[in-house]
DNA sequence: TTGAAAGCGCTAACAG
DNA sequence: CTGTTAGCGCTTTCAA
């Protein structure tokens, strides 16, 4: 900046006026100093902008994994929002590793970010309290923060969905509906699991225990789950799945344990969350919106980020069912 | 830091040696000044530091849309590098518009990153010129930087994959083979219908402009393209699509075109670019892999990074093929 | 082993 | 409309 300002015969701070587009600068000066930044290809310094500014028009997001499909939709939604904002945006992925999470978080606030979307892999954020004090806002999203102060939240009506799929399930005659869900860790698979009772204790049947599979979504676990259940005396004639990840190993593992002969899957089956391709294979699901998760969570950050006083919010965003098959009778896996 | 010597009674730069762990402070005084940064929740300001040291321990990651599930992949694989670098990712997606990609890499720059990984939606990059010579590195991935200087780049091998894919739909007897891809502006698509008609030339087959469809992967425009090849006089009896969202495009297209009294689609099909579900739908693909061409992009910036001075790379990742039946015989759509 | 001083590049506050 | 000065919080350099 000062290079620019010998080189246009003006003093630094008509160089930092030109740059920001303050009011007050003659605009035969003005195209001095542009003309003297183009031909010397300076670039403001945001690092020290910052600095002095205090604020770094940048926000921190941690979710379980970038590469996931559900997380990647939140992410993209949080990002043109910041972007429309005028925010740059850092992204960290905590692989449901609660110590990782605390890292990027911390490491974010160290670079001093102005706001945070956190999809909270731990249940401790006692951790974040200095940097709450220090001035940073935080916006938890799919999941609450476990403890800690009151914060702003957004989620998904997690039991409703899944009550709404099993009801579904119910209404077609099942009266033995299974579920396989993310451990009972995960704030989701726990709400979702209450549906799953709600549903049933609302139609009068009763809950059965053995019906119930809860762990990390990997094919194995889910493919033994699977197996398991419909090895039972009494064998679900239907499967509620819990999440995308769950529902397409649910539906791998059924192909792995039906005979090719046989056309239909051998239960009917809802899965919680849409995923690409669902509605080529004809599967019926409870859907929510991951990009307006992403949304509702970054709108409320900005909103704190102007300002904003009012006291911790929770919103609950509704879910869908949508019908394609494979609830309402059987399906084809082939 | 300040408030944290006074406290400790130390001087300044002796918390500063105790931050960042420098050798030759005394460990009772360490503990002294330790006990007082968590007395007080000191936290660095990591914008000083990178004020002062001219490095932000950062890199800028431009892809086109983060939540398409090829460059999600790419973005994680980056993030996992960047990490295990002790560096920090801003994210950005052009949604492969090149004023977008400008912009998003000059806040980068603007932010001082040390690094960028690049997905180009444009042709020019002459704007990084005065970047690079200000230091920064930058490596493309995916696609070539179109103009300006050499510049690393990690590509996969696009005319090969798809010279392949087409070979093996030729080798299992089809004489007429649709190629429908992306529009010839991007260069994987240009790539990958250049593999297409060496596979035709190899074979002695002639190459038909009217099996070519290239243009942006939305659904409506598929589907036109898809029922024009058809209901041509002589219709392909077999579709090479150029990428995953063409590919999903194509089948829900076939779906809609089918008769569902039919239970065989009335084409065979091999897709470039491996997806979720392709398994479950039986989907012969010519796979290329999402994670290794970040993880590669990233290694080769973290060399720049650390000192690598040698010419511009050209790395071309190779593809695979994964035959699941669509590509063999005639698949089943419903 | 510890400290004092200078300054990274910028903007806020205040003069002229 | 333009300029001067101070200082954001840290690290580098040099000295004790």
């Amino acid at each position: 900046m000062n290079d620019v300002a010998a080189a246009a015969g003006v003093a630094l701070k008509t160089v930092s006026r030109v740059v920001n587009a303050e009011p007050g600068v003659h605009p035969a000066t003005a195209d001095r100093v542009r003309a003297a930044i183009d031909r010397l290809g300076y670039r403001r310094n945001d690092s020290a902008r910052t600095l002095r500014r205090g604020r770094t028009a940048s926000i921190g997001l941690v979710i379980e994994d970038a590469a996931d499909p559900f997380y990647s939709g939140l992410s993209r939604a949080v990002e043109d929002v910041a972007l429309r904002h005028g925010f740059l945006m850092f992204t960290g992925s905590s692989s449901e590793d609660p110590a990782r999470e605390r890292e990027l978080v911390l490491a974010f606030c160290a670079r001093r970010v102005d706001g945070l979307v956190i999809v909270p892999a731990g249940a401790d954020h006692q951790y974040l309290s200095p940097e709450l004090d220090a001035g940073v806002s935080a916006v938890f999203a799919d999941r609450p923060s476990g403890s800690g102060r009151d914060l702003d939240t957004v989620l998904c009506d997690n039991a409703g969905g899944a009550r709404t799929g099993v009801a579904h399930l119910i209404a077609h005659g099942h009266r033995r509906v299974g579920f396989i869900a993310d451990a009972p860790s995960i704030f989701t698979a726990t709400q979702r699991w209450y549906g799953y009772r709600q549903a049933l204790t609302r139609a009068g049947l009763p809950y059965d225990p053995a019906l119930v599979a809860m762990g990390p979504p990997e094919p194995a676990r889910v493919l033994a789950d699977v197996t398991r259940l419909l090895r039972l005396a009494e064998p679900p004639t239907a499967l509620f799945t819990g999440n995308s990840r769950t529902t397409v190993a649910t539906l791998r593992a059924l192909r792995a344990l039906t005979d090719p002969a046989e056309l239909a899957a051998p239960v009917a089956l809802v899965g919680f969350d849409d995923f690409e391709l669902a509605d080529l294979l004809g599967i019926t699901v409870v859907s929510q919106h991951p990009a307006e998760l992403g949304r509702a969570a970054a709108d409320l950050l900005f909103s704190r980020l102007s300002g904003n006083k009012e006291p911790a919010q929770r919103r609950e965003l509704p879910t869908h069912l949508i019908v394609r098959g494979s609830g309402e009778g059987t399906f084809r896996l082939f």
